[in-house]
DNA sequence: CCGTATCCATTTGGATACTG
DNA sequence: CAGTATCCAAATGGATACGG
């Protein structure tokens, strides 16, 4: 028989109808919306349950109104993020993760607070390598 | 007793000297290396084991020398990516990760095999949301 | 309160050319 | 092969003003 080398997003990999490391693949443009700068934390800020629009601004630090907006819709329009509008005045609009994206966001939360978790570690890698760089 | 009301990034949660939803706080900076356009996928390329740049940017569809060049700096400055250069003619950089490394990716796969694996709903979603958006 | 629209500064990113 | 340097286009992001 012959060896079969699989890696990650290896293009003869049978099975694999999306393949985020293929340029072309749409799988892509979602990773870039869970993974983009605002998308991780807006699902994590969200994990814990519905917000309002200005709630969620408040917990997802520095984010202005613009990109805020713009997030929420690219994970709408995913099907990660179900955006619930009621018709009063003033108006109050809630946002809360579909079921997707709830398994979407406990993987974006593990690797957040795997990293809030390794930060010890992570600083001092940096001082190494700032130290070493300098030869 | 008052009631706790916890929830991610919490800024009055005891215990958690790194908090990622924090503008300020350093751990962010790593999540966005970990997470940005590129650095998902160079994690997620290297978890089959060491690899040469060029074969890197083979295995990362579109990236640019430029781009994998920045990503895997940022990434080894954090301690995440391990270097080794040999000085040989002409010259020959394997690219590992690190034990943290391994764990970053290990959920930064998890993350990226799961949106692979719903893509089909989430194409539905957009479909769906596109129709109504025409309302 | 919940956004959208617009303007503008800054950043990011890709293509290309070039070096050791 | 393994990058760095440069130039320029495009995306990002903040501030402000405005509308439902």
């Amino acid at each position: 028989m012959t060896t079969t080398r699989r890696y990650p997003g290896d293009p003869e990999d049978p099975g694999l109808p999306y393949n985020a490391f293929a340029k072309e693949c749409p799988s892509r443009g979602t990773l870039e919306h869970v993974t983009g700068r605002w998308g991780a934390l807006t699902l994590g800020a969200l994990s814990g349950g519905s917000l309002r629009f200005n709630e969620l601004r408040r917990r997802v630090g520095g984010v202005s109104e613009k990109m805020l907006s713009q997030t929420l819709h690219a994970l709408e329009r995913d099907g990660l993020v179900h955006r619930e509008a009621q018709p009063t005045n003033p108006p109050r609009v809630d946002y809360e993760l579909t079921p997707l994206g709830h398994e979407a966001a406990r993987r974006v939360l593990s690797l957040i607070h795997f990293l809030e978790d390794s930060m010890d570690d992570v600083l001092l890698a940096r001082e190494s390598y700032d130290a070493r760089g300098a030869r």
